[in-house]
DNA sequence: GGCCTTTCATGAAATGTTTCACAGCCAAAA
DNA sequence: TTTTGGCTGTGAAACATTTCATGAAAGGCC
């Protein structure tokens, strides 16, 4: 069967004590004993049994990263669990990954806890992402569980205190952006964009801080028509021409939206960015590849996976201590969807 | 601090050997008894120890799904990966997520192995997605590690025994898009895809096939223009239209390649399907919510992780069984993207 | 009542590692 | 020569659970 630390020590002639010091790196080895050692370690081709090692130290190098609430695993959220794995594959930790879907309204003691929660043992911290609502939150502090959370998509009643959470800017990027289509000489600037989600409504409100600012009227189509981002950006966009609205720019709350937003442009015979300008939110790899390249705000989805596994696995070295927040900043990538209204910069 | 199994059974009267037994929901335990014990566990909110448990029976319920030689999780396999947690989860397993590049030239003994090779004891069973190649398998292989793979990804030399793998039909589906495009009257059918990776080939060999065998020249555009996807799709297309290649119909190997080439389109005022059908393969979600919808191939990524799942699970139980290989099958999307050439059908 | 069978609780053994108190050895100091 | 102190190797204890041989109690049959 597979060799345990107990026949390297005898093949080696040493105690099992000085053979777990060489594998764990101790210094206050002879270089001869540890040359023998690793001699008969690589004979017996001895692996640590990571079960025992466990067992024995009571902790495992784990972090459950836990999507929420959703039914696809996003290119948002899949870069960010990229992020999270990068990290700790430099580490030394794994990530399992668990989906969980749950109702808000479930008590939490009602609710029926993923599995990692049931045994306890499986991860050292947990990563919530997607999702999620303050009885899951709840559920697992009475476990006494140490977890982590992705402050953005985090929907509770009362503000959390700024504390073991990463998210990024969910409103000075979007103000930026609002800013610069105003500076490039638009005055119809048209907000598109599912409010009911309340890190759309802080979207929608710095564009409305920005356009306020500047004496400009808010345009907003904060009403979703359709149920996934891509249809809902090409409806509104088609109701807003159909109806015949003032419009020279689109400031679109994600970049799904901005290409279902940009094709129905195109079905009306409007180029982008000749006719009207466009810009998206998020930066997914498509954002980039497009032609011509979206103009959008750019969230740094795998630096806040690598934050959320750092910040976790401070938790687990110093369990008492609060970490405070991390925002990761959100910045405006110019590219080619945006330009300056014709009709101002002619005539000014 | 966290109670044990000794703390309930003391509290409840009992051995330990009993609430073990009531854990582990084994018959033969006196009602009472089991009720008792039940009460306790309640009462000193005893979870069971994960890494004890693990530890006492050498096995962990956990499979490593390892991402090899992919800087994105694309849609593609994260939909692969939510299956393989769906099904896990249903039946009390835990998936770990990794990221692993390497050469193919790297001999086995060369490689830098991800962790979860270099302990034993971590994962039961691997899942190898991604692109995969011989040196890796082989390393997996000598270290005696279970693993189940992604069959359609795979580069090997030789053609690997169709046993321990999971894979959709490369080739049906392919054709049989070829063959509708065909019987919709369409004669200078496109293939659009870089063929220098295998299951590429496929596609296009299975496109071939069916032109041939209505007696159709074949028009491959099978050198990448482009790094990604989307830019080739979009690259190709301008490169046919600027030959002006005849062309009423356009088979993409991929439903990102499809985008592209339809961007390309409009951008020379072409409409699909008025005047170019257009058909995919993956059927990713932005393909059925597209307007109109990509006429496309379905490939059921989350089916194909469940069989991936199920699959390893059955390799932990009975690990000296060969499984033969799963094909899952693909099946054409018929939507709006694709229609009868009008000249075909006029002048019939 | 005596004997046999069935049912079910008991508690010790076993699992592979880390940790730690202790001891042995050697060199330097007294 | 003896004492002290610093290294470094030793091996038993501890970890929480499952498993299993043992045995007690209960029930059935003559």
């Amino acid at each position: 069967m597979t060799s345990t630390i107990k026949d390297v020590a005898k093949r080696a002639r040493v105690a099992i004590g000085t053979v777990s010091r060489v594998i764990n790196d101790h210094p206050d080895v002879d270089p001869a004993l540890r040359e023998r050692v690793e001699k008969a370690i690589r004979e017996l081709q001895y692996r640590p049994n990571a079960r025992a090692r466990r067992f024995v130290q009571n902790a495992s190098p784990v972090l459950s990263f836990i999507l929420s609430n959703r039914s696809v695993l996003s290119p948002f959220h899949s870069a960010i669990l990229q992020g999270v794995e990068e990290y700790c594959a430099e580490t030394g930790y794994f990530v399992m990954f668990t989906q969980y879907d749950y109702s808000p309204d479930t008590p939490p003691s009602d609710l029926r806890l993923p599995g990692v929660l049931q045994s306890h043992g499986i991860a050292d911290c947990l990563i919530l992402a997607g999702t999620n609502y303050e009885n899951f939150i709840t559920a697992v502090e009475e476990l006494g569980v140490h977890y982590v959370a992705l402050s953005n998509h985090l929907v509770t009643s009362t503000p959390r205190a700024p504390f073991d959470q990463v998210g990024w800017d969910d409103d000075a990027g979007p103000y930026e952006a609002t800013r610069y289509l105003i500076t490039l000489g638009h005055k119809h600037i048209w907000y598109i964009g599912d409010t009911s989600l309340h890190w759309y409504k802080l979207r929608y409100s710095a564009y409305e801080r920005a356009m306020t600012e500047c004496g400009l009227e808010t345009l907003g189509q904060t009403v979703g028509l359709a149920d996934n981002y891509y249809a809902n950006g090409y409806a509104c966009t088609e109701m807003i021409l159909d109806h015949g609205y003032p419009m020279t720019a689109i400031f679109a709350a994600y970049d799904e939206i901005a290409f279902g937003a940009w094709d129905a442009l195109r079905k009306h015979n409007l180029e982008v960015p000749r006719d009207i300008s466009l810009v998206g939110y998020g930066d997914d790899d498509a954002a980039q590849f497009k032609m011509p390249g979206l103009t959008t705000l750019r969230v740094e989805k795998a630096r806040v996976g690598r934050e959320l596994a750092r910040m976790a696995i401070e938790k687990i070295r110093r369990p008492d201590n609060r970490i405070p927040q991390i925002i990761v900043p959100v910045s405006l990538i110019k590219r080619g969807t945006t330009r300056p209204v014709s009709v101002t910069i002619s005539s000014s």
